[in-house]
RNA sequence: GGCCCAUUGGUCAAGUGGUUAAGACAUCGCCCUUUCACGGCGGUAACAGGGGUUCGAGUCCCCUAUGGGUCACCA
């Protein structure tokens, strides 16, 4: 077989050889040890927890080292393309603080390693696939659908391992003549690999993090270019980061299983192999079992999912690097106030096993990473995420401002502060009392205390209610109401000798807490009624005193 | 089913041949306290099972089990 003339029969436009490539996208010039690592979504604009969190990996990587980080679009299958999909997906990483240095980019590409759609690197494909073809590692396979299924189906009745390879690879052999025919009668074809590997073979490689494994050889002939001359994943992925100079492959580790092809691809090149690290997958638990993260399955773990509820992407993303890396915690307390990005991230820190998404502990890290915000900025952040998706509320919140942030400020302060705040719309659940429109009594008054009491016990407030009072001349107030009304003026008193009283002034407190914010659990009700002012307050306990039929 | 990867409390996990097997979240109890939080103290709770190797195994090897992934002209 003249190897050259299949090249040139086939591909006749490709006049670029690989060496021109080689030239066009040099080594890279940075320092040592600088990464280059890329994230190379397909366009179907949905991205979800588990993809965040590959590229936040990849992004330590790259930025820590000095090195470039950047967005490639796998849009090598049309079925895939959705409208939108680049910026919904740029978009969705700029939310969390993800940026690119190079790549597409919302207004056009950037970096000298393009294009970096996939689909418009096609010459550069056929260029290396000419080569393969010259070096008879590569040959068209004219098949069709229904010569596979029945290739398979022979197969599997025969109980071996289905495929396209070694004896089964029947188009391996043609002629340059039967080619020539073929392509006469415009016969499509596939461009395949033709594998030289041993399926009983195994060889070792190095997963910076999963450390050694031993996989077997590719023997599979793998489809290189798909019958519209566009490149599957496998060959895509050798040419591209390859010519990209992409130092380390980040990916889950479902590539694993075709690792030995991708393997095998370099070396016929001749090519060195990029840094593989396949990350484990993000879990979720159905029906007792645990399950990969599938965006079919679980849209609710999509990223928008958290953008609708308002988490803030500083916690999104803190919790994302405890479970990227096992030491993150702890570095986390030891420097409480460091940016993340002090954090000395790396791979043999990150998991091999797939841990389950765990929403209790992002409300968790959230919660800490709100506190460090300032209530003037988590305003502007409800205000933000109610455009979107509240817009119901947004007039509620420009109106009242300056009320909203005191609200969010309650008890922040000091070396013990309340950590009550966690998402968008849990935050405004918290302080919807306030709002008229949304206030109602949710809970009922304390069991020691029976209506008629409840009356004249938020009678008597209303007739001592002076906004003027500090903190503690309020609360001396209502201890003297409880008391005078048979209630102990301190919990103490009320546990040594409960038949001595009716209940105790928290009791009595908790009243007044349901009168004003329908509640019977909030952070400090005098400082909220600083907040709601003297009208406010009195208009609650009337109408609580009037809804009281007794 | 073949192949590959994984397996320490409910969850995330430390651990690289000798530890009373860390820590965090959750949970429970107590303390603080006008409620709830916050905080403090304490508790319950784990090396999937079985064989080896070794003076000694969560750590190394083998088998089994379980979970996951993958077996496309999808990525």
């Amino acid at each position: 077989m003249n190897y050259k003339e299949l090249a040139n029969l086939l591909f006749p436009d490709i006049d670029k050889t690989i060496s021109y490539y080689e030239e066009k996208y040099p080594k890279r010039n940075l320092k040592d040890g600088a990464k280059v690592t890329r994230i190379a979504p397909s366009p179907t604009g949905f991205v979800h927890i588990g993809n965040l969190y590959g590229a936040f990996a990849d992004e330590r990587l790259a930025r820590q080292s000095g090195g470039v980080f950047m967005l490639r679009i796998e849009d090598t299958d049309e079925k895939r393309k959705v409208e939108g999909a680049v910026k919904a997906i740029i978009d969705a990483f700029e939310f969390f603080g993800l940026t690119f240095d190079e790549g597409v980019g919302i207004d056009g590409e950037t970096g000298d390693y393009g294009p970096y759609f996939q689909s418009m690197r096609k010459d550069i494909y056929q260029c290396v696939a000419k080569y393969l073809v010259e070096q008879g590692r590569a040959y068209p396979c004219f098949c069709t659908e229904e010569e596979l299924l029945e290739l398979r189906k022979k197969q599997e009745s025969e109980k071996i391992t289905t495929g396209y390879y070694g004896k089964w690879a029947r188009e391996r052999n043609l002629t340059l003549d039967e080619i020539k025919e073929r392509l006469s009668r415009n016969e499509s074809f596939v461009l395949r690999f033709k594998s030289i590997g041993d399926e009983q073979n195994t060889f070792e490689i190095e997963d910076a993090i999963r450390g050694t494994l031993t996989l077997r050889e590719n023997y599979q002939d793998i489809v290189l270019l798909k019958s519209n001359g566009i490149p599957t994943y496998h060959f895509a992925h050798v040419v591209d980061d390859h010519f990209m100079r992409v130092t380390h492959v980040v990916r889950g580790e479902e590539w694993l299983s075709t690792l030995p092809a991708h393997v095998e691809m370099f070396r016929a090149i001749g090519w060195d192999l990029p840094v593989y690290c396949h990350t484990a997958h993000l879990m979720k638990i159905e029906n007792g079992n645990k399950r990969k993260l599938s965006k079919r399955k679980d849209p609710e773990l999509g990223l928008t999912y958290y953008m609708e509820l308002g988490y803030h992407p500083a916690a999104v993303r803190e919790y994302i690097m405890t479970i990227l890396n096992s030491n993150y915690e702890e570095w986390r307390m030891a420097n409480p106030d460091s940016s993340y990005e002090e954090f000395e991230f790396t791979l043999e820190k990150m998991s091999t096993s797939g841990a389950m998404f765990d929403l209790e502990k992002l409300n968790n890290v959230s919660k800490d990473v709100l506190l460090k915000i300032p209530a003037e900025d988590i305003y502007e952040f409800l205000l933000e995420w109610s455009g979107k998706y509240k817009t119901e509320i947004t007039g509620l919140l420009e109106k009242n401002k300056t009320s909203v942030i005191r609200l969010l400020s309650i008890g922040r302060e000091g070396n013990k502060p309340r950590k009550d705040l966690i998402y968008c719309e849990q935050i405004f659940d918290f302080i919807s009392y306030f709002f008229d429109e949304y206030f109602r009594i949710a809970d009922r008054i304390p069991e020691n205390i029976d209506e008629q009491d409840a009356k004249k016990l938020l009678g008597e407030y209303l007739k001592t209610y002076d906004p003027k009072d500090d903190q503690n001349q309020w609360f001396e107030k209502i201890r003297k109401i409880a008391e005078a009304n048979g209630y102990a003026p301190r919990p103490k008193d009320y546990k040594k000798n409960p038949d001595l009283y009716k209940g105790h002034v928290g009791d009595v407190s908790t009243t007044i807490r349901i009168a004003l914010i329908g509640r019977a659990n909030s952070p400090d009700i005098w400082e909220i009624q600083q907040i709601m002012g003297e009208d406010k307050v009195r208009a609650r306990i009337e109408n609580m005193i009037n809804r009281i039929k007794v």
